[in-house]
DNA sequence: AAACAATATTGATATATATCATATGAAACC
DNA sequence: GGTTTCATATGATATATATCAATATTGTTT
């Protein structure tokens, strides 16, 4: 809602590096766009102009596998950059992204933000410092989520949603089986069949998209050892 | 071999954007240091002190599971960054750096890059766009990979070694089949079957660690659809 | 409200992959 | 030189996961 950039909380996560007369110049090619749950902030070829990151909402960056199946990527959460460091080595996007709820997103120009970099070092090595961890985590969860049985993957994506993004353990599921299956690289059928043993056992309540954390020790230690 | 930095091909690789004090610090700082096959460049863990690149060999970038298996994450060629991004967002490493042929690496203090990333932005630019470009590519691979079947993944292994690595449709695999079930995630079992089949449908021929693509045409249709 | 499409669910079955067992040759070790 | 260990190899079997089928449930369009 804010657009004044100053205010944003925001400014002091990324930008704390910056004078006046940069954040100035950053502030005028920078925008705030409002999108709706569905909607679709990029798409996979298209030529990268912006630099993207989430003030508020929930994002999924996927690419497309063929006219019935998607490969999930991450899901970013408020505070992160869009669209991995692939902005600064390709001209056009190598996945697409969209809102799984409401998001508010800043548009900063590709342009602008290279030109501070170039001008600013301590701004630029915040810059590399941040995006390279998020790079990191993204690599290193599509590793783990590889390593566990589809028991583990499902008792791991359940525990995402309620420690880092919802902070709760009762929250209500952002997408459908089918996106959690391309999200832990399953089949929509054994998620619901595992969502429903995991029902059973007495560790999780479903209802709908609501999920519940009964057990989380039991969770926790599926999640681990499958 | 050679140890000054002016005639290293790499200089116009990386450094081009820096004047001549800023090269000469960079020189300063910096070591060559040669590494038998088998050696271990660093370790999981250890504290990053150093930013590394491959000048000659191959290595490959893995984390330990456990005891008896590590995850292969990736395999460097000569002019790649070792390490990922990780180097600048964690104090640590997240995996381990061993070499898979005798290589030559160039060693520079992370302080001082850091230094020359905050005082030259051109600098700064490069290096994140040519690092992103290297994470990024690092992360496709490892998706395409999980999208194949087994048979898919071996072909697929196969034509990266002999286009990537070697540049030529003969080659002797620089690991084991162990090590190429740990680096698309398969069994061992599995990767020595698969390498049997192809032969025996000739495909390619193999004897121990020799391989020769014979119908690189029906590889890359198994590499591209199992 | 009816018709339709998408999503969720469950069961039965097929298939791919892992596991286990065994053998051989080569390298490493004492 | 003999013993041990590791890499390669192949077959038989077990297991995990995908696929196919059928039905309910929810959401969407008219």
């Amino acid at each position: 809602m804010t657009n004044t950039c100053d205010v944003c909380t925001y400014r002091s996560y990324l930008f704390d590096n910056l004078n006046k007369t940069e954040f100035g110049l950053l502030t005028l090619s920078r925008k705030e766009m409002f999108f709706r749950k569905g909607e679709i902030i990029c798409r996979e070829g298209e030529k990268i102009n912006n630099f993207y990151y989430l003030k508020e909402g929930l994002l999924k960056v996927y690419k497309t596998v063929d006219a019935r199946k998607e490969q999930i990527i991450s899901i970013s959460n408020p505070l992160d950059f869009i669209g991995l460091l692939s902005v600064f080595s390709n001209f056009n996007y190598i996945f697409s992204v969209s809102a799984l709820e409401n998001s508010s997103i800043c548009i900063i120009e590709l342009d602008a933000l290279k030109k501070l970099i170039q001008s600013n070092g301590e701004f630029a090595m915040t810059l590399l410092e941040k995006m390279s961890k998020m790079n990191d985590q993204i690599l290193e969860t599509r590793l783990l989520i590889n390593l566990k049985n589809l028991r583990g993957r499902t008792a791991y994506i359940i525990l995402m949603f309620a420690k880092d993004i919802y902070k709760s353990k009762k929250f209500d599921l952002p997408v459908s089986r089918k996106e959690i299956a391309e999200l832990i690289d399953m089949r929509t059928e054994n998620v619901i069949r595992i969502l429903s043993e995991l029902r059973n056992d007495g560790i999780i309540k479903i209802e709908g998209k609501s999920i519940e954390i009964i057990d989380q020790k039991r969770l926790e230690s599926i999640s681990e050892f499958g």
